[in-house]
DNA sequence: GTGAAAGCGCTAACAA
DNA sequence: TTGTTAGCGCTTTCAC
C-alpha cells in the first residue's frame, strides 16, 4: 500500500543500467542497445512508473509561449468573458514557465485578423489558442501554422478541415433543439391553438452564418420530429439592423397573434429584440436566446427574456489554455473535441451561475508568514 | 517585460545575506537580526517575489494526508458520483505528495458515522473533506477536529455553527424557487384555470429534513410572491415509502384534476414518483426534481420527468480536495462558501451535460515516446 | 544569527 | 552505447 513513488533511480537500479539510459528510453532519444531498451521497458511496465511532473518541469527549464487570437474584448462583452478566462489561465500557469500572449483582432474587420495572425507568426509561439472567426483567413493562417508544426486549439468556432488539436465549444445544432424544447415547454406543449415560433437571425456581419444555420436547423428539426400540425416555424433574417428598423419589423411580425415565441440566434440580437418587446409592451411573447451579456441579463430579469443559453466563454478559454499547457509541459493527451454543456439560465438560477463564475483564483503573491 | 522570475538567490544577493536567512524570514522561523529582517522584507516587497511552487513541493518532501468522510458509494448512486470526484482528485494530486484516504459510513446508520470518524482521528490526517450528514454526531466529531487544529471542508451538507474552512454546495432555498419557476413556466404562467402544485418529500430517513425544508420554503415563497390566487401549493410527506404504498397515495392525490405539477425534493423520490406516474399513464402531470441518477434520467427521457436540478456531486467533491490540497501545499486562501450553480437539465441538454461530466483526466501513466 | 551544502526527481550536456 | 554530473529553486540540517 504505502509504496513510495518509483523514481528513475529505482528503474535504473532494477534494470541494471544508469539513469541516463533510462532517461533516454523515456524520451525516445535513441542510442540505447536493444537489450537495455527491452529490460528497461519491462521494468517500466512492471513498476507502472509515473514521472514526477514537478521535478520534470523544474528541471527542464524551458519557457513555453502560448499565443491567443480572439476578437478585441474591449468592444464586445462576450469576448471580454473569454479574455477573462485567458487572464485567469495566465495567472495559473505563470509558475510553470508558460507565457501567454494575447493578440486581438477586430470582430468586424477581416484584414485585422490577417494582420494579427502575421504578428503571431513573427512571435514564434509554441502553441496557439484561437477563435477562427474568419473562415478563409483562418484557413490560410493555420495552414502555415500546421506546416510549421505548431500545435493549436480552436474554441467557439471550429474549422474541422484543418484539424486542430482540439475544438472546444458547444454543439450548436443541439442548442437549437434545446431552445425549441424550452419554447415548446413554455407554450406549445399544452396548447391546442395554432402557434407559430419565429427564429430570428439578428446580426451585423455575415461571418458567423454557419453558426446561425446550425442553431436554426436544430430548432426546426425539433418541431419537425414533433410533427404537430398546430405548430409552425418561420425564419427571419435581420442583417445590420438598427433599433428603429428592427422595432418596426418586429412590430409587423408580432401583429400576427399566432406568434407565441421567438428564438434569437445571436447574443446581441437578444437584447435588441427584448428592448423592442419592452417598448411594445409585449410580455406575452416568449423569448429564448444566447449568452450572459449584461443587457440580456437585464431583460431576463425584467421578464422579456425567458431563457438564455450560456456558453461559458470564460471556462472555454481557460480550458483551452490549460489543454495547451498540459500538452506542452506534460505531453498530456487532449480530446479532439470538448463540447461544453448547454447551460440553461432562467431568472431563478441566474444568481447561482453568476456566483460560480466570479470565483477568482487566490493569488500566490508572497505574504510573510505564509509558506 | 521579460524579467525572469526572481529567485531566493536573487533576494539574498540584493539584501546582502545568505539564502538561508531569506528562507528564515520567508517562513517566520526567527533567528534573524532585526536589521537583516528589515532589509529582506524591503527587497521582498520591491521585487514582488513569488516562490516557485514546483521547487517548493519538490524540495520539502512532505506527505500530506487528506481524509474524506462520505456515505458509502456502493449503496447510492448519488454518492458514487461524489466518490468519482474524489477518485479523480486523488489521481490528480498524487504527484504532489497528497495522499487521499476515503472513509465511508452507512447513510442510514448514525453509529457508523461515529465509528468512521473515530477511525479518522486515529489516522491523524492533515485535513478532512466531509459531508456531515448526521448533525449531532458531526458536531461532536468536528469539535474534536477543530481543537486539534485540523482544517476541514464540508460539502453537500453544512453545519455553519462549527465554521468549516469552506462549505461547498448548492443554495437549496434557491433551488426550491427554481423548481417553482420551472413548474410555473410549464403550466401556471399562461393558465387561468385553478392549479395546484404539490411538494413531495419522499424519504427513507429523517436526517436530511433540513434540506427538504429549505427546498420547500423556496418553492412556496416563489408562489407566495407571485400572489396568484389561482395557484395553490400543498406539501406532502411520504416517509419510508414502498412502491405499492406510494403509488396508492399518488393515485389518490392525482385524482384531483387541479394537481398539475409535482416538485419532488429527494433524488430517489423522483424516480419512484415517476414510476408511479408511468403506471398510471399520467403524462399530463409535470414533474421536476433532483439529481442525475440513472433511473431519474430514464424517466426524464421518457417524459415523466421534465426537469432535473443537477448538483454536480462529482465536481463538488473534486473541488473540495483541490481546495484542501492547495491549502496544505501552497497555503492558498479558500473562499468560505462556494455555492454551485443550479444546473437545469432537460431532455435536450442532458447529453451535453453528461458528456462534459465524463471527461476523465488523461492519465500520466508512462507511455514510451511521450515526455 | 548566519552561511554552506546536501538533496528533492528529473534533464541534458559531456566524458568515456 | 553508456555513465556521470551539474544544475532547476527551494528546504533543511549542521557547523560556525
Amino acid at each position: 500500500m504505502d509504496v513510495k513513488n518509483i523514481r528513475i533511480k529505482d528503474i535504473s537500479r532494477l534494470a541494471g543500467v544508469s539513469i541516463g539510459t533510462v532517461d533516454r528510453v523515456l524520451h525516445n532519444r535513441g542510442n540505447v542497445s536493444a537489450k537495455a531498451l527491452h529490460k528497461i521497458m519491462e521494468v517500466l511496465d512492471k513498476t507502472g512508473y509515473k514521472p514526477n511532473l514537478l521535478a520534470r518541469t523544474l528541471s527542464s527549464n524551458k519557457k513555453y509561449i502560448i499565443a491567443s487570437l480572439i476578437p478585441d474584448p474591449s468592444l464586445d462583452e462576450y469576448w471580454q468573458q473569454s479574455d477573462d478566462g485567458i487572464k485567469e489561465a495566465r495567472e495559473e500557469w505563470s509558475h510553470y514557465n508558460i507565457e501567454l500572449r494575447s493578440f486581438y483582432f477586430d470582430l468586424y474587420d477581416r484584414t485585422s485578423f490577417r494582420k494579427k495572425s502575421d504578428e503571431i507568426i513573427k512571435y514564434k509561439p509554441d502553441a496557439i489558442l484561437a477563435s477562427p472567426i474568419f473562415h478563409s483567413e483562418a484557413l490560410d493562417f493555420f495552414d502555415i501554422i500546421q506546416k510549421k508544426g505548431i500545435p493549436f486549439i480552436f474554441f467557439n468556432s471550429d474549422i474541422p478541415e484543418i484539424n486542430p488539436l482540439c475544438f472546444i465549444g458547444q454543439n450548436l445544432y443541439q442548442s437549437g433543439r434545446l431552445c425549441a424544447e424550452l419554447l415548446d415547454m413554455l407554450i406549445g406543449a399544452n396548447s391546442h391553438d395554432l402557434c407559430t415560433f419565429a427564429v430570428l437571425h439578428v446580426y451585423e456581419d455575415i461571418h458567423n452564418s454557419v453558426h446561425l444555420a446550425e442553431k436554426e436547423k436544430g430548432f426546426t428539426d425539433y418541431f419537425k420530429e414533433k410533427n404537430n400540425s398546430n405548430i409552425d416555424v418561420i425564419v427571419l433574417d435581420y442583417s445590420k439592423p438598427d433599433k428603429i428598423l428592427l422595432e418596426k419589423e418586429l412590430s409587423a411580425l408580432l401583429s400576427d397573434p399566432k406568434i407565441k415565441g421567438l428564438h434569437v440566434t445571436t447574443s446581441k440580437g437578444v437584447f435588441m429584440t427584448a428592448e423592442s418587446l419592452e417598448k411594445m409592451k409585449r410580455k406575452d411573447v416568449r423569448l429564448v436566446g444566447y449568452d450572459l451579456l449584461s443587457e440580456n441579463i437585464y431583460y431576463l430579469k425584467k421578464g422579456y427574456v425567458d431563457f438564455l443559453i450560456h456558453q461559458n466563454p470564460k471556462r472555454q478559454a481557460a480550458l483551452g489554455v490549460s489543454y495547451l499547457a498540459n500538452y506542452l509541459l506534460f505531453k498530456k493527451e487532449i480530446p479532439s473535441k470538448n463540447f461544453f454543456p448547454l447551460e440553461i439560465i432562467s431568472r431563478q438560477n441566474l444568481q447561482s451561475v453568476q456566483q460560480s463564475l466570479q470565483k477568482s483564483q487566490a493569488k500566490n503573491r508572497h505574504k510573510p508568514g505564509s509558506r
